[in-house]
Parts: structure tokens; C-alpha cells; sequence
DNA sequence: CTGAAAGCGCTTACAG
DNA sequence: CTGAAAGCGCTTACAG
């Protein structure tokens, strides 16, 4: 079947590409009969515009790019599910690419989506990330990008985040409202602001409450692919340096789960021994047992503001309009359930 | 900061941009000394080829699409890690939108990635599926097509699936062994080919061990977004009309947790009342209490093996070479724990 | 109301 | 070894 094009339309019609092309985009200067037999044509051979000569003279594809660190991961995919759907309502469509939790390969990944001319770029860091030249890149073609959960202080363009240091304060707090005195935290790998700023909530929470901040017990998960075993690891560890805990405040839900695995391998009961937080509401964390207490992290929404902000981004560009970067910070919320449910 | 072009490097080392092109992409016949002068100068302006453009010319975007009922599924976030990971090894970009089990949704989605000229797609059916214009449609312009998991089977395309039906056929089978006689069924949607051969296998099994096979043993769960909560559903309404189950085999893992939390929130005990068997091997299914039976399905793999098909037709249809579709058919196997473990 | 013409930024067959 | 020219399939400013 050979592919149908204007020309292929004009000819038939004995008329010119050019009110073949204005008859189809609806200009008011075609006379109706004109519109009316284009329309029935194009139909007829199922002509669809080519998007490459289209994306060529327009200069936008109306595709955008998201790097996301991993993509199996309740969080991230229920982020893509967020932007996905709300491309689809303004007629964006996206590529996904996975970084790996890799420098090198999100370096890469942005070089790729820059070639590719997409029109903005969502991202969420890859833990290694420390250098943001690629990300400066971005920025100095006047692109639009926004970045989510994982984000870089300093690059200067929209961010959509949560409190994680307050998030994470109200998880120790309500550890030491159920009467921990020695709690433990797992946290993320160093880099990432998200679990630098949930450590420190974590801290300011003890010290708020007149009990000694010991960095002794706080234990890093690089929180990639293997962060079920990294949580059991950890939960092993914890028990032969400090046999003493009796509240865990763990980054994330995964590793929450893999370290409550190990726990009761060991013979420790949650929540009279210890308790424990997790972090981020993954489904899962619902139907475990005993079920995990931890934060809700709104994925779907944050997915759905980044694209929003994207959107209004690529708007003003197209119009010449400068935008100023703006920070949306979603709101969290604390869900207790049975691993710190201690009936007194 | 202006996006550079062929013509700017050309103008300023005078030269014409036919030569730019030829030393960028290192033809014979341009000198040494030219080359070098090209690539330094490209380097120092950061010059990306411009995408739209070279698709336009070259008919080819390096870019597939890939639909998918739901993304938020631990089967499918695989599934799209491994399509990912292998197209990224040849070059490829992949466009992903969620179908949402919808057919309407499913039909306008394959028309905008025929727009949008991709060079292939990659599909599972949502479970409304019973037409296939729009796949014949893909067919008609000799674009590649790949389907996974959630196939139509009289659709003449390469396929990437499992052995339902035999896989539903040990899992029944090893309820039957350990004792199990009245075994019901939760199915999946009417319409998904893999959901009647899940179905078959499991009446399969009963009937070459004599076991009577009962119709009104066997529920339905459209295993969408609400997989978990019909799960629930049907437990109850499971012990409502049949107290003597002693088996049941689950269509997906996610329902198969529902059901089992309903279950014991009756009071009913796993393993020793009810002995259950899942499938698709979520991630969940290890970690919760008891620990699940199911059927391992390997995502990352059929992602994987659907793009390497989609790539080998990508490269035959280039070649003007003829491509017989063809049927990879992976491997699963029964993983036995805590929810068929009967200590007899 | 219609259409000729220019141009988006490349690639490549062809001439010299 | 170099470059003029054609062309991929559109869109749109401009002329009539």
C-alpha cells in the first residue's frame, strides 16, 4: 500500500498542494465545496500528514522525552502512568528511558533526546549524578525541563517534589509518639537530595525530642534493583552492631519490606520489638504482614504536575514568553498500619 | 544560544554543506584534512543533527511504539525494561502508551504512532480487543508488528508468548497432587486469548484426573486496575456459594492476594483449608504471608525477545526482503511455596 | 478563493 | 576530492 501524501491528493483533484494543505488545517480561505472534497479524499485513501515533514517545518514533534531511574518500581511507574496520561490529553507523546541509577548512561540519554529534538524533558536523578552540565545543556537550548522527587537543587528549572525532610520528621516523630527510644534509620544513597533531606528530618526529629542523634545507627541502601536484599543486609547488620533498637525509620518501602523479612527470620516480632516506617506507599506494603506503616508518596499525581508544568513551559516558549522556574511540593501524609500498631 | 546546522559549519570553513554531511558521517572520498576541520568545528559548536530532518530524508526515525493495557503491573513495568534496555543496544527510542484495557483507546493510539511514522510497534492487547482493523491496518503498510502476552492469534504478525495453557495445566495439576479435589477458577476477561487458555489448561487438568469439572466453580476478574479488590470479591462470593473449595487456581498473582487476604479475614486458613496457586510471579508474591504458589512469567525476557523480532523485521523490510511471521514461545515453570505447602 | 514559491535541514546521485 | 542540485512532505507568507 503506498503511503499517501498531499501531493497524491492534489492531483487527483486537478488543485494545488497548497489548498489541499489549508483544506485539511481548516483555513477560512478555502471555499467550502474545496474542503468538502479534500476531507472525503483524504479519507477515502486514509492519508495521515507524514510527522516528519510536518515536525520538520513547525520545528516541535510534539513528543517529549522522562529519564527515570528504574522503571519496575511502584513510584516510577505509577510517575510514567502520571505523564502518560496527561500527554495523551494535550496529544504529547512520550519516550521513556531508564537510567540505571547511571551517570554516565543519563548523560547519554539526555544527548539522545536533545538529538531527537523532543519539545521538554522530564527527569528524576540517577543516584550517581553529582554534575549537572548535561542538565545545563538542556536549559541553554531553551528547552524546557522539569524534574521530579529526585531532583538537583541548583539547576535552575521547574521542580515538582514533596517535604521529604518534613515527611520524614512526621515518620520519626510518630516512632517516638508510639515510645521508640532508639531508633535507626536506613537511609538512601548519599547523593540524592530526597534521602539527604529525609535523613536530616530524621535527625531534626530526635533532637527536637531530647534524644541523642547516634550516626552509628544509620545504616545507606543504594535503593537500585536490589533493594529487597539491600534492606535484608541491613536488618542482619543492625541486629548483630545494635541489639538495643526498637523503631526503624527506612527510606523506602522496598527495602522496609526486605528488612522486616529478615527481622522475623531472626525471630524479632514487629511491632512489639521493633517498629517500623517505611517510605513512599507501595502497594505492596498494604497486603504484607504485619502491614507497613509508611508515607504516602503521591506518584501518579507528581507524574501528571510534572507534565502540567512541561506543558505550560513549552506554551510560553512557543509564544516567546521568558518562564520563571517554580517549585510545586506535593502534599504527603503518614499511614499507620500494623508494624507500629502497639497496643499498649 | 542558535541551533547549529550543516550550513553554519559549511559557511564558516567555506566549504559547501554536501561536504560537512559527507565528512560527518566519514564517507571515502572526502580528505583527511577536510574531516578533521569538519568534526573539530562540530564539536566546538555542539552540532546535533537535526532529527526531523534526517527522518524526513532517510524515511526512518529510530523510534518504535509500544502499547500496553496497564503499566503500573509488575508483569509489564518488566516487560517494558526489556524492551527498553534492548532497543536502547540498537539505537532505538520507545514511545509507550497505556491502552487502559480500553479497545478505543488502543485503535486511536496505533493511528498516532502510524502518524507519527514509527518504525515498528509493539503490542499486548487490552482486554475489550475483538476487532483488528487496526492491526491489519499496521499490516496493510508493511510496518513491522510484534504482539506479546495478550495476543490474537488469527492476526498474521510475529507473537512473543508463553504456553498458557500448559502453564495453567501444571499449576492446576500440582493442586491436584497435593490433595486438592474441588479446585475453582478464577479466569481473566472472556475475551484475552491468554485468559481461555489459562482457563482450558485448568479444565484440562481436571478432567485427565477424573476430577468432575463444575462451571460454576469458575469466576471472572477483568484484572484491571481493580485486580486486587476483585480478588476480594470473588473469595467472598467463593465461600458464599461453595464452602467445600479446597483449591483454587488464580488467574493473576494480584488477584490471587486479594482473595487470600479476604480469605483469611474469614477465618479460612492457607494452606490448610484452601490451598491457592497464582500467576505471573509478582515480586509481592515472595514477600507476603503465606508466601504464594504461581506461575513464573518472564517479563524482562518477552520484552527482550519482542524487540529483537521487531528489529530483525525492521532490518528485512529495509533490505525489501520478505519476513515470515514467526511465534517465540518462552519457557515458564511452576514455583511452589507456603500457599500449596500442605505438611500431610 | 486559489496557487506558485520558498524553505525547514538534511542526504545522496551525479558531474566535474 | 569537492560541490551544485534535487528532493523528502509539509506549511505559510504572498500575489493575484
Amino acid at each position: 500500500m503506498k503511503i499517501v501524501t498531499l501531493r497524491d491528493i492534489a492531483e487527483q483533484l486537478n488543485i494545488s498542494v497548497t489548498t489541499v494543505s489549508k483544506a485539511l488545517k481548516d483555513y477560512p480561505d478555502v471555499s467550502k465545496k474545496t474542503k468538502m472534497q479534500v476531507r472525503e479524499l483524504a479519507k477515502t485513501l486514509n492519508y495521515r500528514p507524514n510527522a516528519f515533514a510536518v515536525n520538520l517545518r513547525t520545528k516541535e514533534s510534539k513528543t517529549i522525552g522522562l529519564i527515570i531511574p528504574v522503571i519496575v518500581h511502584h513510584f516510577f511507574s505509577n510517575v510514567i502512568k502520571g505523564i502518560i496520561s496527561q500527554a495523551e490529553k494535550k496529544g504529547y507523546l512520550v519516550i521513556i528511558l531508564q537510567s540505571d541509577e547511571s551517570y554516565t548512561l543519563e548523560k547519554k540519554q539526555v544527548e539522545l533526546l536533545l538529538s531527537q529534538r523532543v519539545d521538554g524533558i522530564i527527569i528524576s536523578l540517577a543516584n550517581e549524578t553529582a554534575k549537572y552540565n548535561h542538565l545545563n545543556d538542556i536549559i541553554a537550548q531553551d528547552k524546557p525541563l522539569v524534574m521530579f522527587d529526585k531532583i538537583a537543587k541548583i539547576v535552575k528549572c521547574s521542580k515538582i517534589i514533596i517535604d521529604d525532610r518534613k515527611a520524614a520528621y512526621l515518620a520519626t516523630q510518630h516512632l517516638i509518639d508510639i515510645g521508640c527510644k532508639r531508633i535507626a534509620h536506613f537511609r538512601g544513597a548519599l547523593l540524592p537530595q530526597n534521602s539527604i533531606d529525609r535523613f536530616l528530618g530524621y535527625k531534626k526529629a530526635l533532637l527536637d525530642n531530647n534524644l541523642p542523634y547516634d550516626p552509628a545507627l544509620v545504616y545507606i541502601c543504594e535503593c537500585g534493583d536490589m533493594s529487597f536484599e539491600e534492606g535484608k543486609k541491613n536488618a542482619i547488620q543492625l541486629m548483630e552492631d545494635h541489639d538495643d533498637i526498637d523503631g526503624i525509620f527506612i527510606n523506602t518501602d522496598l527495602v522496609a519490606i526486605g528488612a522486616m523479612t529478615a527481622l522475623q527470620n531472626l525471630g524479632v516480632k514487629i511491632p512489639e520489638d521493633i517498629c517500623i516506617v517505611g517510605f513512599s506507599n507501595w502497594f505492596m506494603s498494604s497486603v504484607i504482614s504485619p502491614s507497613l506503616t509508611t508515607i504516602n508518596q503521591p506518584g501518579f499525581e507528581m507524574g501528571k504536575a510534572a507534565f502540567k508544568q512541561l506543558f505550560r513551559e513549552i506554551k510560553a516558549r512557543k509564544k516567546g514568553k521568558h518562564f520563571e522556574p517554580k517549585t510545586v511540593v506535593l502534599e504527603t501524609e503518614l499511614i499507620t498500619r500494623a508494624s507500629t500498631k502497639i497496643t499498649v
